[in-house]
DNA sequence: CTCCAGGCATATT
DNA sequence: AATATGCATGGA
């Protein structure tokens, strides 16, 4: 079915869905981009106005609403950036990026997949969570190019596996970490419920205990899969590009109450060679 | 060849 | 509490 969003300003699909917040985009040669979330193999575009979205989700009203929200279409990043364009150098970041948006995703897709982006590129955490879901996911259908298709493996399948399984991603090191969080969850010692229940340095501290999961990517699932974007802490990679940008310290009005911000920030940071 | 990638666990001080 | 080191893999 299609799902289709009129008068949405700002966004760009690229920044948003191939900035480093999700790893199951791939754009094609006309700017849509081709993912597979939450079970449901999708292609996107964009216009500059309409968003138009194509998915092998069988219809039905909630459709509407889970694209909604996991573009944050409730969100007024028109406002947003104008709040974050008082201060000069978060103008920068706004100019930079204008179209991004901090993504709502799967809490627990998002907690393995910053497991694995531990010390390492975009490309290859791209590459890994590939084969992650070739491997063990189900199957959801044939992308534009013919390609078949899987989901992101469950919680229960990933559980099953031993650390020899794993082998076939080539994730090195990353393997403890991915069965450890897939356990968790499994086994009902991690749950996106009792999560959400929590303040936010109580669930970081929750995410904290996974094998594998340190301040950086706890911050990441905290604001990429668990949608905490109030009392976002300043995380490692924020802190370094803080050190480029503000060498007299934060400005007050923005960054650590902000994640977009942060996704501000880390864009212009990254890719004019700040850091 | 070396260096490093949106770090973390562990050992050492 | 603070700092140092090893780590799997692959691209630059």
């Amino acid at each position: 079915m299609n799902v289709r969003f009129d008068d949405v300003a700002p966004l760009s699909l690229r920044d948003t869905l191939d900035c480093g917040q999700a790893f199951r985009w791939t754009a094609l040669d006309d700017g849509s981009f081709s993912g597979v979330v939450d079970g449901r193999l999708a292609m996107v575009s964009y216009d500059g106005s309409v968003l138009s979205i194509e998915t092998s989700a069988t219809s039905s009203a909630g459709e509407k609403a889970f694209w909604k929200n996991y573009f944050a279409l409730d969100i007024d990043y028109s406002a947003l950036q104008q709040e974050y364009s008082a201060d000069p150098t978060l103008a920068k970041c706004v100019r930079f990026a204008p179209g991004i948006r901090v993504l709502r995703q799967d809490f627990y897709e998002t907690l393995v997949s910053f497991i694995i982006s531990q010390n390492n590129n975009i490309s290859r955490i791209k590459g890994i969570v590939e084969r992650l879901c070739e491997n063990f996911g189900e199957e959801v259908g044939t992308d534009a190019t013919g390609r078949l298709v899987h989901a992101f493996p469950s919680p229960a399948k990933l559980a099953s596996l031993s650390l020899e399984d794993l082998a076939c991603l080539r994730a090195g090191y990353r393997d403890k970490g991915i069965l450890d969080a897939a356990r968790r969850v499994a086994e009902g010692r991690l749950r996106h419920d009792d999560l959400s229940r929590m303040d936010t340095p109580s669930a970081r501290k929750a995410l904290l205990e996974v094998y594998g999961v340190g301040p950086k990517v706890a911050d990441c699932v905290l604001l990429f899969g668990l949608g905490r974007f109030e009392s976002f802490p300043v995380d490692v990679w924020v802190r370094r590009a803080m050190a480029a940008l503000f060498p007299n310290g934060l400005p007050s009005n923005a960054v650590s109450t902000a994640g977009i911000a942060q996704q501000y920030i880390f864009n212009y940071a990254r890719t004019s060679g700040l850091w």
